[in-house]
DNA sequence: GCCAACGTTGGC
DNA sequence: GCCAACGTTGGC
């Protein structure tokens, strides 16, 4: 068994649900992800208490706006059984589930965020395996290492 | 709102 | 199993 502490980057459209949405609730199961890459990475790889980077994607300034931590192991995400959400899936049955997540619980917010654009600027740093700015890219739930972790981090502009 | 770059679906 | 059509993501 590993205690190495993994790091996440999440990304979610703050007009649907933002890093302040997350610190008013505290916990929130992070439904909605139909992507098989990113489901595998909740399912197979997060682990409870590892980090969280809070991305907002589709919005004025892109960017890391927050902390939070795993607070769950994985579970079928309800939402595939509900008929009247628009994530709804005809093809998962509660036997059968396809899609699964992880409650996400909030840490703190980053004073000034972290810009999508001064994270392009430490591209070299950040090296190819980062999949936020891996050209062609757009998982919405990719794995940070904690060297860039480390280096996102200290790109905080208060 | 545009559209490039992907991923998924389904006919064949 | 190919691939065209369609849907989605997400920066700009």
């Amino acid at each position: 068994m590993s205690t190495r502490t993994r790091y996440w980057l999440m990304k979610s459209e703050p007009g649907d649900f933002s890093i302040d949405d997350l610190a008013r609730v505290g916990t929130e199961p992070w439904t909605g992800v139909r992507n098989y890459q990113a489901r595998n990475f909740m399912k197979d790889g997060m682990q409870v208490g590892d980090g969280v980077l809070f991305y907002h994607s589709n919005t004025q300034v892109p960017g890391i706006y927050g902390i939070a931590r795993v607070a769950s192991t994985p579970y079928p995400d309800p939402t595939q059984f509900q008929k009247t959400s628009k994530y709804f899936d005809p093809k998962a049955t509660p036997e059968q589930p396809r899609w699964f997540l992880v409650d996400v619980a909030f840490e703190r917010k980053l004073a000034g965020g972290i810009a999508l654009d001064t994270i392009r600027q430490h591209a070299e740093q950040l090296g190819e395996d980062f999949a936020l700015i891996r050209k062609g890219t757009r998982l919405s739930v990719l794995p940070v290492s904690a060297a860039q972790w480390k280096l996102l981090l200290s790109l905080e502009t208060p």
